[in-house]
DNA sequence: GATGCGCATGTTACCGCTAACAAACGAGGC
DNA sequence: GCCTCGTTTGTTAGCGGTAACATGCGCATC
């Protein structure tokens, strides 16, 4: 800087100034000092930039995994919407646990980033502690924070109702005039278990609920988890007429399955998914699921997040918000 | 750190060295200084040492897209062997330009990260200029130079021949008998176009090769778009007895499209995909595909890469290497 | 007991930039 | 013509660490 100073014949100050908010110095400084700065391919250091202004545009995004399309779909919302204002994305992964959550926090926050975005509500006390003391906006995503804040902690959110979401998926299969609706679950995060429950909601509110037709594992789910898990169903409840599988890969290892195995879909078998991936669309036949504004849910966390991080009194922590973006059922034909 | 230094009563420069080289002070101090430092809650501003130490310890990891699970899948290859070194990726979107590439490496370069993974070896005149003038390792991923190297620049790569794995495929569908092979491809990046020119040449040296056969399209791949390419090339060359797609996603939905129009898989049409993505060894029935290493890539790309950082004198640049790990032709059923 | 060496710790001077304040200057008001 | 004010530029003093060198000390050696 002090070498593009000198060739444009001004302060370091005035190039720092120049190039950073070129509105304030002359035109005739600022076009010499931008000549100056590309002819000898000057490159302000964003590190002594960070330890000097006391912002590093960097924000914190912590995700569970990168094998989950739906979490990827996040992080491009959040890529999308941070990168053209000059902030970069630091990925954290928390592998869906929330003590590896807290210790890959901390050692994101040694970045010290100037915002955090974190995915679901499910921390650890420690978790929530550190928040607590953060000075830098934070958004939890994927989830929605009840309506009376959490606890004394306010908490801004943006995403939606999982709950509503598994319950509008059991009412549909009821409504189709199904009696004997199963579930299958893997990958039992807090968020699944809330989709898990507004499903069993539906069907206790219609009459229908069944316990032995639940099926919930640990594992990740996977296509081949899906065909798996269908068999076992059938295998020891062959009266199931509809299956919730919790997220779209395991629908769709149920569908292959029932392909190879002769069970006609919808008419044997009704099936409904969740997140609406890519290709639910294209199964045979196509998938019923549940459209999920994953992308939208990271566009939004992040824009709230530049809003937060402009105004540099963070006063927008005192009144928490929540965002419901929202989702649909896509009713397609196997249901 | 001066807080902790006093609460341990010693030096800042003995706080710092007994949290980041422990060996290098006594037990006892040691002891001290991380007692005191715990009780603080203190967390070295990464920040402040990288500007000292001139090491950020970040990587920059430029790739095409977040929504193309290749790419993601080497993405979390790199994460998981970087990170628990301390190392903090940089994710650039370069959106399949490489235009926008020498931008966003521009603007990562600013962060002073400590080594640059790059997606293929197609890269302006000004990339090139900007990576011959780096000090720090950079590496090339997806792609293998050629075995002269890249011009007079000495270049890292760890990939697969894209060439070689396009030569399997059409090589397979010429030992199966098959006469009327054509090609569906989309986002023509280099690597499709090398997979592309692969299978050219397996066909010619078969003896089976048509141009009229060929399909290609800039668009990006998708299910949907394998669909409506299936049906264009049966409405123009009904003839058509095998069908190389260029990724899996283009396949499953040529796949759909035939179960959907009543076209036998294998019998009448074969079917070949690319990339073995989640999923292919699902479909009704399974998919033929390459098999490809693409997180091995990220795993290998990142370990050269600390190697290379690790020893600050870069003579790693000087003998480039070209770590080539393969792919695997996966024949399942639609072949 | 003087000498030299190695280890543990301290001191100094930055790393490259920017916040905050100071100064210089021209324009407009009285 | 003097004063005030706004605009543009410069000066100073860090931001929070670490490299490099300096110092002090205990111990083996002769």
């Amino acid at each position: 800087m002090a070498d593009v100073a000198a060739a444009a014949g001004v302060s370091a100050m005035t190039v720092s100034r120049a190039l950073r908010r070129p509105d304030t110095v002359s035109e005739e400084v600022r076009a010499r000092v931008e000549e100056a700065s590309r002819r000898l391919g000057f490159v302000p250091s964003r590190v002594a930039s960070a330890l000097a202004s006391a912002r590093t545009m960097t924000v914190a995004v912590l995700i569970p995994s990168l094998t989950n399309a739906v979490f990827i779909d996040l992080l491009a919302g959040v890529q999308e919407t941070l990168s053209p204002q000059g902030y970069q994305p630091l990925i954290g992964i928390t592998g869906y646990g929330p003590e590896a959550e807290e210790r890959v926090l901390r050692t994101q926050l040694a970045h010290d980033p100037d915002g955090v975005i974190l995915s679901g509500l499910d921390h650890t006390p420690g978790t929530w502690e550190l928040l607590r003391g953060l000075t830098i906006p934070v958004i939890h995503t994927m989830d929605l924070v009840a309506e009376g804040g959490h606890g004394d902690c306010p908490v801004q959110t943006v995403g939606f109702s999982q709950f509503d979401a598994g319950y509008a998926v059991g009412a549909h299969l009821a409504a189709r005039g199904r009696r004997r609706i199963g579930l299958i679950a893997g990958q039992l995060d807090p968020r699944t278990r809330q989709r898990c429950d507004g499903w069993r909601q539906a069907l206790r509110d219609t009459g229908r609920y069944d316990p032995d037709l639940e099926l919930m594992v640990p594992d990740a789910t996977s296509v081949a988890l899906g065909a798996e898990l269908l068999e076992r169903v059938l295998a020891t409840h062959p009266d199931t007429d509809a299956l919730f599988l919790c997220n779209d890969d395991l629908a769709q290892g149920a569908l292959f399955r029932c392909a190879r195995l002769g069970i006609p879909v919808p008419e044997r078998l009704a099936v409904a998914g969740f997140n609406d991936l890519a290709g639910a669309a294209w199964t045979v036949p196509p998938l019923t699921t549940v459209a999920t504004p994953r992308r939208a849910i990271g566009v939004e966390a992040a824009r709230l997040l530049i809003a937060g991080m402009a105004d540099r009194t963070p006063k927008s922590r005192e009144n928490p918000r929540r965002v419901d973006l929202g989702f649909r059922l896509m009713v397609r034909e196997t249901t």
